[in-house]
DNA sequence: CCTGTTTTGATCGTACATTATTTTTAGTGT
DNA sequence: ACACTAAAAATAATGTACGATCAAAACAGG
């Protein structure tokens, strides 16, 4: 089995984005999937540049927790399995509920709209285009979380999301799970509309829950039958 | 005012440790104050290295947001200012009641004997020597928040808990704030004891809380007189 | 006193050297 | 002839040195 890194990266890459955020992309978009190995002078060269920016970057990633090295033996995206999902599952639960409380708080008909458009076309889509849905509903949540004042939590927030949407990128959505999270959006935004905090925090809470089960559920069945799941 | 690195470092290091946790240790201890400039020249110098592990260590921090870079600019600490301080706290608000909650439910003889052991010793030192108190604070919660499953949520309380511990360390404990923490701990041991989750986790939320509060009153007061806090 | 230029200083990128680890190959014993 | 061990080569990470680039500070002219 191959372990090596192959990009979908031109030779002549401007330089006016960073190689960290580059090799950041790669992980979040599945291109560098969880566990491959990270050899600097590979990717280097895949980036065009020398290694030492690569060298940097991998600690950059390191310090975020997107990559784990070993003493002169390398780095590696960091392996995702389903303890993983669940841990950071957990924190979403306890904190997603808070942000959308304080969003109950401070919610104008203006965000209320915005929120509906999404929906809709969350909706209209109909899970149609897999990698336009995820980003439809990182963009709902993200009309919730960003409007917080505090700004390490909505950081904390999206530094999960990017880990969680990089792993179920690469498993389908069930059927069943499909219908709850359209519902549990509906019913989000009646109760943001009835500026009904615990509500809210409550449907935010069970839609987290929700989120992390299935994509734990889809891990273990994946591996169970041996097959890759999603090959890009 | 200088803003210049002057670390406790002989000139010859055992390079054992890394440079990385050299100064993230010396971020922490306080030697390193917020916002100083980190000039990887001067580090690799007081270091006794080269630049490049410099570089790649203050990387790492900058992923984990203990230092911030700004391009062609240099690094510094990472500023913390009260909304930072308050950023945390609340976020820990949300993170040690559920981490208390779970020992609440694993809870054994042995473990309420160690926390009562190194209440203990906070009582018997009374603040005597500040540092130690810190010291002795932190092995109090870690006996609890230690015992987890979830890596991540222990991992994440314990990086705050190390920030929180750089900048608090700058600042005296005023009396009533000491009263308040004694008489907390007491009350959640008794709380553990009697496995009353629910009451533990409050008993928690409330330290936390006016542990920021407090922290965050003592950086107002010392800003507005203008004197420089605890210089080490 | 303000503005444009020069100088200084530090960061960032490239190239090279060293050290550690893994793989290959050769050798030895049974 | 095969298995196991040891030595050696290859591979990759880690550290050092230097030149290029950028930004702020010092300076000269108006």
């Amino acid at each position: 089995m191959t372990d090596d890194v192959a990009l979908s990266h031109s030779g002549t890459e401007q330089p006016s984005t960073s190689i960290y955020e580059m090799i950041r992309e790669d992980i979040i978009a599945g291109r560098l999937a969880p566990h491959t190995r990270l050899k600097i002078s590979d990717l280097s060269e895949a980036y065009g540049t020398s290694t030492n920016p690569v060298r940097e970057a991998l600690q950059q990633l390191r310090g975020e927790g997107m990559v784990e090295m070993e003493p002169n033996r390398g780095a590696r995206v960091v392996a995702i399995d389903q303890n993983f999902v669940r841990d950071i599952t957990e924190i979403e639960v306890l904190i997603e509920p808070a942000l959308t409380r304080w969003f109950c708080a401070i919610v104008t008909d203006t965000d209320i709209a915005a929120l509906e458009t999404v929906q809709a076309e969350i909706e209209a889509l109909n899970f149609g285009d897999l990698a336009r849905h995820a980003e439809l509903d990182t963009r709902f949540h993200q009309l919730i979380y960003d409007r917080h004042y505090n700004r390490h939590v909505a950081d904390l927030w999206w530094k999960h999301r990017e880990i969680l949407r990089a792993i179920s990128r690469r498993y389908p959505v069930a059927l069943s799970r499909r219908k709850s999270v359209l519902q549990e959006h509906r019913d989000l935004i009646e109760a943001i509309r009835a500026q009904d905090a615990d509500r809210a925090a409550e449907i935010v809470a069970r839609h987290v829950e929700g989120s992390g089960r299935h994509i734990i559920e889809q891990m273990s069945a994946f591996r169970r039958t041996g097959g890759d799941p999603i090959t890009n």
